[in-house]
Formats: C-alpha cells, structure tokens, sequence
DNA sequence: ACTTAGATGTGA
DNA sequence: CACATCTAAGTA
C-alpha cells in the first residue's frame, strides 16, 4: 500500500471562501470515510460549482426549504441529497452562512479501502457509504473529512460545463465543473 | 452513438 | 403532477 499522508484535515476556513476557488482547490485533495474500524480514501478528480440562489442549476435557486436548509448553513458541512430515486449526492458547502454555495464531488480516484467503481457522484456515494443520513455532517469529523494533499501539476485543471443542468438556461453554459484532464476516473472526458 | 428503464423525494 | 447535480443495459 503506498503510504498517505492524512494528518493535514482542511479546516472550516478551507470551506469558507469563493466557491470556484474552493472547487478547484479541491481537486487533488482526498476523501477520508470512516465506517466503523474501516477507512475509505479517495483523491478528488472531478468536482462541479454552484454558485448560489441566482445559479438556475443550484438547488438553491428554488430557496430555502427543507431540503435545502443545510445547503444555505455554514460552511464545511455536507450537503446530501437523493437525485433521479436512486443515488446520493455529496456536495461541501462553502462562503458565508445563508450564501446557498457548494461544490459536489463528482468523481475519486481510489487510493485505500475502495473496492467499487467511483466515477460519477452517484457511484461516488455508493462506493464510500454515504447517504442521508450523513446530511449536515461537518466535514472536519472522523466520519467524514478531507485531507491536503499537493496537486501534482495544476495546469493539468480543465473547466468544461456541468453535467445533467440542461434546464438551468445560460447558467448550464458555464465552465463549473473542473477535473484533471486525462485522470480515468473521471465520470466523462 | 443513441435509447430506455429504473425509484422516490421535492417543489409547483 | 413533472422532474431531478444519475447509472446500467439494450440496440446499432
């Protein structure tokens, strides 16, 4: 196993700035679940922005409801939600309080304890453990928490448009989702 | 490449 | 009621 070093916990100020800065920032970190005694550890290849109440593809465009009561709290927490009756989600949220800002987490590349496939948010979900349940888990806790890790060669960032927003209007055009070009896990090339 | 099914919570 | 930050399986 190759050794990884996960003593570097991003902090809640990691969470609490710019959303597209966070989302590529993100990219190279890893993923650290915790069920029971047995560690998930993935590195964050694709992740996708969202970018507040205005963003017809953010769930916050539709306001503050039930469902999205975490998603406008504060930052470094998790964002869970059932999409298309079958798959969970895991977005983190970021900025200020009530600002209704994420990033989801869209694909892993499995480094350690990860025996199913982790390309796509859904697969994602399913191969760490991850369901509602986990909904407004702060995200520097044992449970669930994402280590600093150096990103081998930034350049390798590419901004294309998200994934499955078609309805979000011009919002569907813009270059939110970021992975590492040529990385196989990613969801899509 | 395109087509469809599958399951269920959410918001209108 | 229509649709969703998706995936797997089918046809070609």
């Amino acid at each position: 196993m190759e050794p990884v070093d996960l003593s570097k916990r991003l902090q809640l100020s990691f969470y609490q700035r710019d959303t597209q800065l966070v989302a590529r920032e993100l990219l190279g970190k890893l993923l650290v679940r915790r069920v029971g005694d047995e560690l998930r550890v993935g590195r964050i290849v694709e992740v996708e922005a969202y970018l507040g109440p205005q963003d017809l593809a953010a769930h916050s465009s539709k306001g503050l409801t039930k469902r999205t009561r975490v998603l406008f709290g504060p930052a470094g927490h998790a964002y869970v939600y059932l999409v298309y009756g079958m798959y969970w989600c895991l977005n983190v949220v970021t900025e200020a309080e009530g600002s209704g800002t994420a990033v989801l987490l869209r694909a892993l590349e499995p480094v350690r304890g990860i025996g199913a496939r982790t390309q796509g948010p859904g697969l994602l979900c399913r191969a760490l453990g991850i369901d509602g349940e986990l909904n407004g888990q702060d995200l520097t806790s044992e449970e669930l928490h994402q280590v600093d890790a150096p990103l081998a060669d930034p350049a390798l960032i590419v901004a294309k448009s998200r994934i499955g927003v078609e309805y979000a209007k011009e919002w569907a055009r813009l270059p939110l989702r970021f992975y590492l070009a040529g990385n196989p896990y990613v969801s899509r090339s």
